[in-house]
DNA sequence: GTCTATACCTGGATAGAC
DNA sequence: GTCTATCCAGGTATAGAC
């Protein structure tokens, strides 16, 4: 891929989180990366052809950082804590911006906008790598439901965390999540 | 308050839940109610003035709602769990346009709208009002992390309830949080 | 108090020179 | 492949008639 094409693509990617999807013009995306206006139109045909290059990216980084959790941890409850902790290691991002899935999928969702439906696919990856998961802990019945709970108090979270910039707040939740975890798994 | 002004606050009240803020235009809402564009500019100075003015409304209808609850509830449990029940009785809106208080402060963050404080205000009506519920039923101490955490939890569903429109998902995590506030008052 | 007309700007998008 | 110039729609905001 050309050089332009992609650094278009991550300049939007970036903007998109911090500013929201609508609210970022290609003026501000071509100053970031210093071209012209005219020239989003030989890499793409619309500003949404840019949204679902951006989906794309986000979709295949995100595959790539669950393999990579699963690679680095000995086991599948350590998995899910890492899933906890991006909580902490992201802290700065999500109080400057939010969760970037999670805002995304809701911006999209008031735009009625058609990339709704792939924006929500990134959710999917977590849930189905958190039920996998779960299922590796002996939860097969109820992995579906622990990876959607598990998935919304993190949602909750970086919402109130964006909102009210309070990293106790966020760090006492992680405690809960990780305490929640264990009490599942010693039910036996 | 003229007739005009009020039918112009509570279209945009409600254009700006179900579109967004910044992507609600000023003919769009001149359209809801049948007034004309420059009309708008002899009730308010700018479309801030609006929003500011939205925001009033929105902290006197969430004191009402709150009081209302106090009233028609036998005490503090049954307070609480109305505040977890909105997510089943409002699930059709929440379903379409996600949770209006997170919602707004989300987008207002993103946009680093100077309103993003008072929007934050919505909130932090809420946590007061949780707060006094979890100190009435004995929880002086936690009081403050009770509310955050319930607010959190309740937000995590409304993304996700959004995204996936699932109104399983939302029953089950309402159950999850009536037995999570049952154990919370069983411990003593 | 409400309207029409309009100013001015910025958005996405196109055409064509280089 | 990148640029400049330009188009058109739509945004907020203003002026002034009624």
């Amino acid at each position: 891929m050309q050089a332009t094409k992609r650094s278009i693509i991550d300049a939007a990617n970036i903007l998109f989180y911090q500013q929201g999807y609508d609210h970022t013009s290609f003026s501000r995306i071509a100053d970031e990366i210093h071209i012209s206006r005219g020239n989003f139109y030989h890499h793409f045909k619309s500003k949404d052809e840019i949204l679902e290059a951006v989906l794309q990216v986000r979709m295949s980084h995100t595959c790539e950082m669950l393999n990579g959790w699963e690679k680095e941890s000995d086991n599948a409850l350590d998995c899910i804590r890492r899933f906890i902790q991006i909580l902490d290691v992201n802290f700065d991002k999500i109080q400057s911006y939010g969760c970037p899935v999670g805002t995304l999928c809701t911006e999209l969702g008031k735009l009625n906008h058609n990339a709704q439906e792939e924006a929500n696919q990134v959710f999917v990856l977590f849930l189905d790598w958190l039920k996998k998961q779960f299922i590796l802990l002996g939860h097969e019945k109820e992995a579906e439901h622990l990876a959607m709970h598990l998935l919304a108090r993190s949602q909750g979270v970086a919402t109130l965390a964006h909102a009210f910039q309070d990293r106790d707040f966020v760090m006492y939740e992680i405690q809960e999540m990780f305490d929640w975890l264990d009490n599942i798994n010693e039910e036996e």
